[in-house]
DNA sequence: GTCTATACTCCGATAGAC
DNA sequence: GTCTATCGGAGTATAGAC
């Protein structure tokens, strides 16, 4: 592998697990066995550059892997349910879940670099579109579909946090439970 | 007001809003008006122990704030409509909804930091509990009232993520509107 | 109870050799 | 394309005067 992945992929997951403010440049030379050089030759802009470049990467995997999931089953009820089971056994597995998640990056930097916030709510925007397309085909309005898929969205995106906060898949496995129940036409 | 209070309230709001480790000492310092030697008489540990003071002073405030909107309205629904407004308010007026949370404290000590992990949790569960009692009140079966009172802090914590993404009150707004027709027993 | 002064580490970033 | 060496500044924490 190239030196520029090399250092996209490890840097992202330091970011996810520790925040950008609590990753160090030298912690990520260090995950890449590289210099200080070699980083800048890659990213001149130094950290919010490869920031960026982390998050724009993470948006195509997280993104595609859950375009798999959808394809794969026949309604948005069951493709939910397999995606979230796969955070499920993920958490219980490796013990976290930030992973799947930029809800460290979004807190911290959201309010203070605009470029960042931008890169973030595009990620978001992508995984809505996905949920309401699903949403669509299922039967729902357009008008229904778009609710719903900002509410699988943020139900999600809570729930992996307060899974964080508890060191727990708990909130995970009820909210999968409850899905079912909200996706009803009104 | 004492010069302990005053670190604790300007420190809050830093951590809230920069995260953790987006704060420095000499920021805190700086906003209080204080030295070092006077935040360090306080806080002999330092700034893990001011931070855990922070997060016991903000569960306070932040759950006696819903305990107060929950009492003076009848069902959950209007409780919670009510909360939901008054974010969204707050973020179309000061442009920012981090007060309200702590998702970039847990997003970045939770897998970090014990002692401080637990601090965040038990915030998540006292709000909870104010749901759930709300929830058995209108009549809801004991098990619904704990599935939906997590459904509603996963929801609503993960729609002001989306918000501070999106830089927009609108998923706090659609939120508001999906949550009647969740509330429904199954 | 609050101050100043200081210690020492680590930060992100740059320059220049190879 | 990668290295080493170094900069200036900010990080947390401590010691001791008042």
């Amino acid at each position: 592998m190239d030196t520029k992945s090399l250092i996209i992929e490890n840097a992202t997951k330091l970011f996810q697990h520790k925040g950008y403010m609590g990753v160090g440049l030298s912690e990520i030379l260090k995950t890449c066995n590289i210099s200080k050089g070699a980083l800048y030759y890659h990213f001149p802009n130094g950290k919010e550059e490869l920031l960026i470049a982390c998050l724009q990467a993470l948006n195509s995997v997280i993104t595609s892997d859950i375009e798999a999931i959808y394809e794969k089953h026949p309604t948005t009820i069951e493709a939910t349910n397999a995606m979230i089971d796969k955070l499920i056994i993920h958490f219980d597995f490796e013990g976290t879940i930030a992973g799947y998640t930029i809800s460290s990056i979004v807190t911290e930097m959201a309010s203070l670099n605009e470029p960042v916030r931008i890169a973030c709510a595009q990620m978001y925007e992508k995984i809505e579109h996905i949920y309401f397309q699903k949403l669509v085909t299922d039967g729902f309005s357009t008008e229904s579909a778009k609710s719903f898929a900002l509410m699988l969205s943020a139900s999600i995106e809570g729930a992996m946090l307060l899974c964080l906060a508890q060191n727990s898949s708990k909130p995970l496995k009820v909210l999968s439970q409850v899905i079912p129940n909200i996706l009803k036409e009104s």
